[in-house]
DNA sequence: GGCAAATGATACGGATGCGAAACGATTTCG
DNA sequence: CGAAATCGTTTCGCATCCGTATCATTTGCC
């Protein structure tokens, strides 16, 4: 990948925060978002240890966005029955069309960009 | 600008969100950044009537913005003498070296992406 | 001069997120 | 078995943001 120059990835960032915010989408806060991004790039499996540590937040942190995100089905949580204290956090199918489009659009706006 | 593939894309978006939230520096909303990027990347003068229409919010949303932000002294407000009805915003040293930061911060995100 | 329009700020009630601390459930291990 | 450790959640008080409505100031226009 190359970003030719700093403004450029400055005006990236611009144009998709841009439509973020006129988006009617519900809009995730930066910490929602890299949690997400998390969930759906990196390997499973996710904790909320594990994501806490990742993040370098406090667990509650984890949590609260789970519930959040979870309220809007973009992911989903599950007991570990190899050892219950912990929790597993699962992709879903509208939390990846969520990313999906997401990357469509960091793209577009990419492309749009002025030399 | 060539953003390859979706992934890559975001991958880059995960990697920077990270770091801001890693970070100690003031986390800015996602709305907050918008304005910011604004009035730092689009030709001035920039009123906060202006800016309610480019990012399509009412204005409450950029006065406190800009209440919130001026207090970090990333931008500054003036009236407009030719038209004391107007408060231009203007760009502060501070508010140009967060900008900067953050767009050096993307380009090596960018740069250590995978192929 | 007087009144409507325009601009930005403020008040209000509500929603949401935060950090720190404490808690319940589960597992580990002496 | 029982104490300690681990994991995720909850609670608390607080701060911030939101949308709507309203406000004060300034301007334009008849």
């Amino acid at each position: 990948m190359i970003v030719l120059r700093p403004l450029q990835a400055l005006r990236l960032w611009q144009q998709v925060s841009l439509s973020e915010v006129r988006d009617e989408a519900p809009d995730l806060t930066v910490r929602q978002m890299a949690i997400l991004l998390t969930i759906y790039l990196d390997p499973p499996p996710h904790t909320v240890r594990g994501l806490a540590a990742k993040l370098e937040v406090t667990k509650p942190v984890i949590t609260r966005a789970l519930d959040t995100m979870g309220a809007l089905k973009l992911v989903s949580r599950h007991r570990d029955e190899k050892d219950r204290r912990n929790v597993l956090i699962r992709r879903t199918v509208e939390g990846a069309l969520y990313v999906e489009r997401f990357g469509d659009a960091i793209i577009a706006k990419a492309q749009e960009l002025p030399l």
